[in-house]
DNA sequence: TCAATATCGATATTTTTTTATCTATTATAG
DNA sequence: CTATAATAGATAAAAAAATATCGATATTGA
């Protein structure tokens, strides 16, 4: 027999989850107590019984003919994603993308806080960006130490992408959301998310080349 | 018996393409002939079985004990994605994501260019921003027509998505970049592709909370 | 109270994706 | 010219994910 782990992969689920958690807190606005997995389904254009089954993953439980309770259902989403305190991460390149995540306001809803950017052109130091201070590289080490920071958002030229992350690493970032086309190699205990959107384009274009092609 | 209908979906393998593009084009910037699905296999970290079945996707064939030739193979991703010449877009939402986008030019390496983008706010009309030119909406269903652009990049506020991808979807919009983390309803023969990028720091927060949590 | 219905949760089935195994081919070395 | 090793390509197996089915339960209205 074997132990069930309380966390199986389940990628395609865990991706799912923030569009959940969107839906369900427009509700709260709007002061719902319950929703059904089928309300949800149809929000997001998914099937019924895959909302149900994704929601499992948190410990969730709903009750028949009623839904599952809407302020339970966002404390189990953010519980599960570690979203109810935030995590403070580093940004490393304050390139356009760079600049863009460092205004972007939404990541304070999604358990992520940007403390500090980092950048090799001098041009860009001690100035402050969308209120975040900017930073030379040689102080990653320095700063993750003493902020206990063990996130790093990669939004470096792809040529320094791997030189960076070795950084990151060694400064004791332990999560890296990746911006670049570049596959990292980092050593194991080191998780990587990359984010890249040439990926997206790429489904894009083969779906739109798919549909009038033919 | 089933025909094999000249590529079935494969969307795993579709995303993948564009990574194998980026190692093949360096190649070919270092004068190789041939490579093999092995190395492509060590550079991305994937499974060499896996790189030669994704290839076959593009028609791409490789001779044993030689590999893949370069060139060609560059050209079957091509022209698999329709990447060997550029898709037309249109850009709406100037915000800090939209402004970020128009500024990369790495685009134009992956089959896409924007010429023109769109943003309600008057203060953002009839300045040019990374040298693109930036209208109001109304003019988009015009400019649409005129260039027969067929590509929306939307980055614009949640609040506004659907309003605007039913705008595009009037113009004659038929592939739609989705950047806001909305669910588009859109008529069948509408492609849509999502880059919420919540999906990735879901992830990444799970691999984190699982990685250091136990 | 009881029947009807919406909904959850569990189980099963199908599909998709990944991984493994095996055979055939071809350049290279002896 | 032959043996060897590296490699593609086909087939098969395993794993993961999506989808369908069914029974149980709670609310509603008669």
């Amino acid at each position: 027999m074997e132990f069930e782990s309380p966390k199986m992969s389940r990628l395609p689920t865990i991706r799912r989850l923030p569009a959940y958690l969107r839906v369900l807190r427009q509700l709260q606005g709007e002061a719902w107590e319950h929703v059904s997995g089928t309300y949800l389904a149809e929000q997001l254009s998914l099937d019924p019984v895959q909302v149900r089954k994704d929601l499992t993953i948190t410990g969730i439980v709903g009750t028949p003919r009623v839904g599952f309770m809407v302020d339970d259902t966002v404390a189990a989403i953010e519980a599960f994603l570690g979203w109810q305190n935030a995590t403070e991460a580093f940004l490393v390149g304050v390139g356009n993308l760079g600049t863009a995540l460092l205004g972007y306001a939404g990541f304070e809803r999604h358990g992520l806080k940007i403390v500090a950017a980092f950048d090799a052109d001098p041009a860009k130091i001690d100035v402050e960006i969308h209120g975040k201070p900017v930073y030379p590289l040689e102080k990653i080490a320095d700063l993750a130490a003493r902020l206990r920071v063990r996130m790093g958002i990669l939004t470096v030229p792809e040529i320094a992408a791997q030189a960076v992350a070795d950084r990151l690493v060694v400064a004791g970032i332990t999560a890296i959301w990746n911006f670049t086309p570049v596959a990292l190699k980092t050593p194991g205990g080191v998780v990587v998310q990359n984010e890249d959107l040439s990926c997206g384009l790429a489904v894009l274009s083969a779906k739109l080349r798919n549909a009038d092609g033919s």
